[in-house]
RNA sequence: GGUUGUGUAGCUCAAUUGGAUAGAGCAUCUGACUACGAAUCAGAAGGUUUAAGGUUCGACUCCUUACACGACCA
């Protein structure tokens, strides 16, 4: 198709060479894919060559559409509308385009000349609660991204930077050593994460019981909250746990033990992996000495009070603090670790941060100080900045209670999917284990395509029953397409009906035919255009366009009941390739296609 | 206060990066299952793209100002 469009450019640059002697280069000319309610397949805009041509755009693409005709075989007609030359592409070139997508294997890379080492970050949870809807978008985002990036023939790390030490898991810690009485995720039967994240919520509850109270006795908002007992006591035990205390150390591995068990069951439900785990408990040590290492280099410096900072105002931004007075490390600290293990590790030329929108100061931040250091992985780093997710109700917040767990979530829309499955009863033969893996298979499919679909730079709405819809734009709309098709392979099959055969002898093509084609053709630059902007949203439209597309060809034509031998075995192979092209779409963003449903 | 993002149909989202009459889904209305799967398809209705200026053959897109909402930095 990119090759077929170059051509076409070239042949238009030739054109313009001929008729008008000017020289214009074919990257320069403006083309787009012609809009369905006109003729044809390419598009050139006219109005841009009116200047160097010295002729009004009508006559341009006429003069233009004329010589096509008769010194470029694959266009097989013109029409000129305004600024507006539509070319129409001959059948046989759209036959031989589909052959070339029939022989393609399915793992075949996409080259696109981007990255080719890289590394993406994702997923990055905090171990003192369980995950909730905000990681869902962004374990989707970051597995679909990585997937994409592999299908351009790029080496891809998926790397999980576990933030399993700070003030926010002592937070957990204190309070289970005060209220736990050596509960277990056994003895109280709750996952481990949930268990962790249940002391967290009783920290907080404590805790703002001592602030009011301080408050009662006249003590001024900032300050209460700064010297309540149980905030002071979860210092000192973060201060014990970086003087590698035993008891605070054990503590702290029972408890973020428990939580990555509940964190790999998740994991495995949503169906994300990773090929490496980073702990920000083995990374800080490593940061503090890039502290040291900027200090000596004259790149930070130390406030009176023993803190250390670097003054980024010459880049924009603001000082920025790296290392507390205490000497305990910040977010940046091991940030600055991190960076240089992972380029050790994998040597990047693209190193992905799969980070909220409400850290985009901090990225820009992190960038600049290893700018200033001077490091060579400094420019390879990206933010892909994603929005928070918003409920119908507003803000997620976890204080008032409306944060949307991820494990209940999904409950949730596999017993949405099962119900509205059951209630079709088109699965009779499938056994009790195939309808489990149908029905989460469904409901994830459903999940996932919802939050995929929506551009990641952009904030979005979360309505819990549009996420569980199986029609209209949707993954299970998408999942349908695949599962009919499924069938008709099934059925093609057993009347001996060859997937490969060749076509290009076939006479003329129906124009759902031909629009179904140019569809599949569009792959490679669909995977080019989501690599590029690292947008999963481009793969799950393009998805859906091919859903769209074959259903309207299924309804328009007959593919089995077709008399004519030919064009049967050409729209079963039509179909099958779809079928692929359906499923290769859907894995990059990680949703799977069942063969029936 | 400073920096920054967003604003498109009743609702949720698109718009090939400056191109044609701004497209889909949901919701509403109409039609299509004794043709291969109706979780589908065909159609109707729905818009001053927040507002006002500007740039040009052409602006949802770029520039200026204002407004609204969000995030971050103090």
């Amino acid at each position: 198709m990119q090759q077929l469009e170059n051509d076409i450019r070239a042949a238009l640059s030739a054109a313009i060479q001929q008729v008008f002697s000017v020289s214009v280069a074919a990257e320069q000319l403006v083309m787009q894919p012609t809009r369905k309610e006109f003729a044809g397949s390419f598009t050139l805009v006219t109005f841009s060559l009116t200047k160097a041509l010295g002729k009004g755009p009508e006559q341009i693409g006429q003069a233009l559409g004329e010589w096509l005709m008769t010194h470029e075989a694959r266009v097989s007609g013109f029409n000129v509308v305004k600024g507006f030359l539509n070319l129409e592409i001959a059948d046989r070139e759209w036959l031989r385009l589909f052959q070339d997508l029939v022989q393609r294997p399915d793992d075949a890379p996409v080259p696109t000349g981007g990255p080719q080492a890289v590394i993406v970050e994702y997923s990055s949870p905090n171990t003192n609660k369980p995950l909730h809807l905000g990681h869902l978008r962004n374990n989707f985002l970051g597995y679909s991204v990585a997937e994409i990036m592999k299908a351009t023939g790029a080496t891809v790390t998926k790397a999980n930077l576990v933030n399993d030490r700070g003030i926010h898991i002592c937070k957990s810690m204190l309070a289970y050593q005060r209220y736990g009485n050596g509960e277990t995720p056994q003895s109280a039967g709750i996952k481990g994460d949930h268990l962790a994240g249940k002391y967290y919520v009783l920290f907080e509850k404590h805790y703002r019981e001592q602030v009011k109270q301080l408050e009662a006795e006249g003590v001024l908002p900032d300050v209460a909250k700064r010297q309540a007992p149980m905030m002071l006591e979860a210092q000192d035990m973060l201060r014990a746990w970086e003087a590698h205390d035993e008891e605070v150390v054990g503590l702290w591995k029972q408890m973020n033990g428990w939580v990555y068990e509940g964190f790999t069951e998740t994991y495995a439900t949503i169906g994300v992996d990773f090929d490496k785990y980073y702990y920000e408990s083995g990374t800080y040590l490593l940061g503090k000495e890039r502290v040291e290492e900027g200090l000596q280099k004259g790149v930070f410096f130390r406030k009176e009070d023993g803190s250390v900072w670097v003054d980024l105002k010459e880049e924009g931004l603001d000082e920025k603090l790296l290392l507390r007075a205490d000497g305990t490390s910040v977010y940046m600290t091991q940030d600055l670790g991190t960076a240089e293990l992972k380029y050790n590790d994998f040597g990047y030329d693209l190193s992905l941060y799969v980070i909220a929108d409400e850290q985009n100061y901090h990225m820009q931040v992190l960038k600049a100080v290893l700018k200033k250091l001077g490091k060579p992985y400094a420019e390879a780093i990206h933010h892909l900045s994603y929005g928070m997710v918003d409920l119908p109700s507003g803000k997620m917040k976890s204080r008032e209670g409306t944060v949307v767990d991820a494990d209940e979530l999904v409950r949730e829309v596999v017993a949405a999917a099962q119900a509205a499955t059951l209630e079709k009863g088109k699965i009779e033969g499938l056994s009790e284990d195939e309808q489990a893996r149908l029905f989460h298979t469904l409901g994830l499919g459903a999940l996932k395509y919802y939050l995929l679909k929506v551009d990641p730079k952009k904030r979005m709405l979360f309505n819990p029953e549009e996420s569980v819809s199986l029609e209209g734009h949707t993954g299970p709309f998408i999942q349908y397409s695949h599962a009919r098709i499924a069938q008709l392979r099934r059925k093609a099959a057993q009347m001996g009906i060859n997937e490969k055969a060749y076509f290009l002898a076939l006479p003329e093509l129906q124009k759902s035919e031909r629009e179904m084609i140019e569809e599949l053709a569009r792959y490679a630059s669909v995977v080019t255009e989501a690599a590029r902007t690292f947008s999963p949203a481009i793969a799950a439209q393009y998805a859906y366009d091919l859903a769209k597309a074959y259903n309207r060809f299924y309804a328009e034509v007959q593919v089995l009941a077709e008399p004519d031998e030919t064009k049967r075995a050409f729209r079963v192979a039509l179909s099958a390739q779809t079928g692929r092209a359906i499923k290769a779409t859907m894995q990059l963003l990680g949703i799977e296609v069942p063969e029936r449903m």
